[in-house]
DNA sequence: GTGAAAGCGCTAACAT
DNA sequence: ATGTTAGCGCTTTCAC
């Protein structure tokens, strides 16, 4: 805390103030070998009396600027802050601090982001299911250390924590053919990228939703839209104009069921009497009263806790082989799924 | 974009490959005073060809880091990222950057996530729906330009942008009796601290219920509770347990409102049918099909711009006088507001 | 209009 | 164990 104007107090108030070296005060701010404890209380008090803080800015241009930046496509879809909230957890007891991007929607933005993350020093990123393509990401990853979350598929340069999607989507499928619905539609989010085919959350969950179709016996119905309200929207008309409509129907994610749900309200469809809803990512508002959604649990609180051990690791050791976490998704049954109506 | 390994392009390679000084490129970076066509685009030429971006954290040690941080208290509440688009838009054109702190939810966060960004040397910080007291408020404000948003009350150390929130409680009010509803309950966010009891938006939003109800002679019935979900849920059924039940719900938040049609649907009764319900903020989820929520809707884009564009202007001129600037909220009527049941 | 040189606050070699 | 010194990449006087 320095008084309201004047100048910041430095590095430099403090050795003096300490009687010591500034070198002394920089090896006790960083735990540094070569301090005797009468030196470091010393400094400890300085510090105190100064209300001294280092200059994070500066600190980077030799050192580290104790900075962790995460990317997260969208902050309203309401998954990330579970997240937010493992990786804030882990890194409460450290000396890093967590700063966000603004919430991106395209390569584009994405390079932006990165680029003034890396621009303003930050230690290390975490990159939740970012879009850039596989050599972006690993070109970048040999720039900063760096930790990416949601994108299945393995790199040499960084470290991954994924959800188990294709287990998650057979989860929805199971769930709904035990209740008897033999006709179960999925809503997909588009992708045509050949990487991102087979990295991104939203294909792998689709893909897990074809093979537990075809383990199940039974036929694929899917729909390409988006992961937006407006995509379940969409999708769901598509479906309600169908000759052969599905008795239930399995959105990519929980803002998708939003979508779906509008849409058979307007259609002044019942859920669960005429139609079963599921969703993905057991959304805040998934739980509300109101929707009481079926959907899949990701442990969200565990994959950001486990993304920001990793990133603090490969900040320690940027040698170190590249880890692959991968955790396993939970069905969490509500109000939107019943059995097949007669 | 460096090319993976190796060292970082700096200004020095860029006046090198140009044949100038880096006293030249960094000036021809800022637009300053002083540059022939001629240089600007040799300068010009280098960067591109050798891929050079300014290093932001080196800048902040002499000019600025061309970074502005924002702070949100709940990342959660679907109204913030609508302020944050504003915020995005406004700054898109211009060369700064914008982070996020990771949202806090008590005065000791947001301690040490503001200095952590003033430690990062941002140049200036948008503050929305701040606890901080009022004196620490201001000592922040002549530390670094700030803009804070959502506080009621007037400081020549800082700009403000409000909601017209007297207004925007009325307007439920309003709707509620031209109704026919007589009995309109309030449930409004705990508040002690004084100076937040008459800056905090809840608190006014209070204030201008209680206003509100007075000129249409109508008894106040206020339960406090907080602005969650379970805030709403416990209010609702302090409602329900009276002896005379309110036949219509004001919640001050929509997030309130979920909780409150949560214990309505869990008591058996239906809305509007038995009770009407409204919320504040028109956040995402009122809008969905299956909620349809009669909410308060506060130009979050608006705010944001507006903040960005008071948040500009201060880090240009820091003597500039402050300013305040308050925007009218319109009320969005949905399906959960009816008649007065007969 | 242009460039040389000093220095922002800190850390990292290198003495001692 | 402690201090001295030289930068990190950039901006800013201040000469020319």
């Amino acid at each position: 805390m320095d008084s309201g104007t004047g100048r910041r107090v430095t590095i430099v108030d403090v050795a003096r103030h300490a009687k010591v070296s500034t070198t002394a005060v920089s090896k006790v701010l960083r735990n540094a070998y070569g301090t005797s404890p009468s030196m470091r209380a010393k400094v400890q008090q300085a510090i105190e009396e100064l209300g001294y803080r280092p200059y994070a800015a500066a600190r980077g241009l030799r050192g580290k600027t104790y900075t962790i930046g995460v990317l997260l496509p969208d902050i309203r879809n309401p998954f990330f802050p579970d997240i937010l909230d493992g990786i804030k957890d882990t890194l409460r007891d450290t000396d890093y601090q967590v700063l966000l991007g603004p919430s991106c929607d395209s390569e584009k933005d994405e390079a932006t982001i990165t680029n003034a993350m890396i621009d303003r020093g930050m230690d290390g990123l975490i990159l939740i299911a970012p879009l850039l393509p596989r050599p972006l990401l690993e070109r970048l990853a040999k720039t900063v250390p760096a930790v990416v979350v949601g994108r299945h598929g393995h790199s040499d340069h960084y470290d991954t924590v994924t959800d188990d999607d294709i287990t998650g989507a057979a989860l929805i499928v199971n769930h709904l053919a035990d209740l008897g619905h033999r006709h179960i539609a999925h809503i997909e989010h588009r992708e045509t990228d050949p990487t991102r085919l087979s990295e991104m959350p939203n294909a792998v969950r689709a893909e897990g939703y074809r093979q537990a179709m075809r383990t199940r016996g039974l036929e694929i119905d899917l729909v390409s839209t988006t992961y937006t309200q407006e995509g379940g929207y969409l999708g769901a008309q598509q479906l309600l104009a169908r000759p052969h409509r599905p008795t239930a129907v399995f959105a990519g994610a929980d803002i998708v069921a939003m979508g779906v749900l509008t849409a058979l309200t307007e259609a002044g469809l019942s859920v669960p009497g005429d139609m079963s809803v599921a969703g993905y990512d057991n959304t805040t508002f998934a739980a509300l009263g109101p929707i009481s959604l079926t959907s899949v649990d990701q442990a969200g609180h565990e994959i950001g806790g486990n993304a920001a051990r990793l990133l603090l690791a490969r900040i320690a050791d940027r040698k170190r082989p590249s880890t692959q976490v991968k955790l396993s998704p939970t069905l969490v049954v509500r109000r939107t799924t019943g059995p097949l109506p007669l």
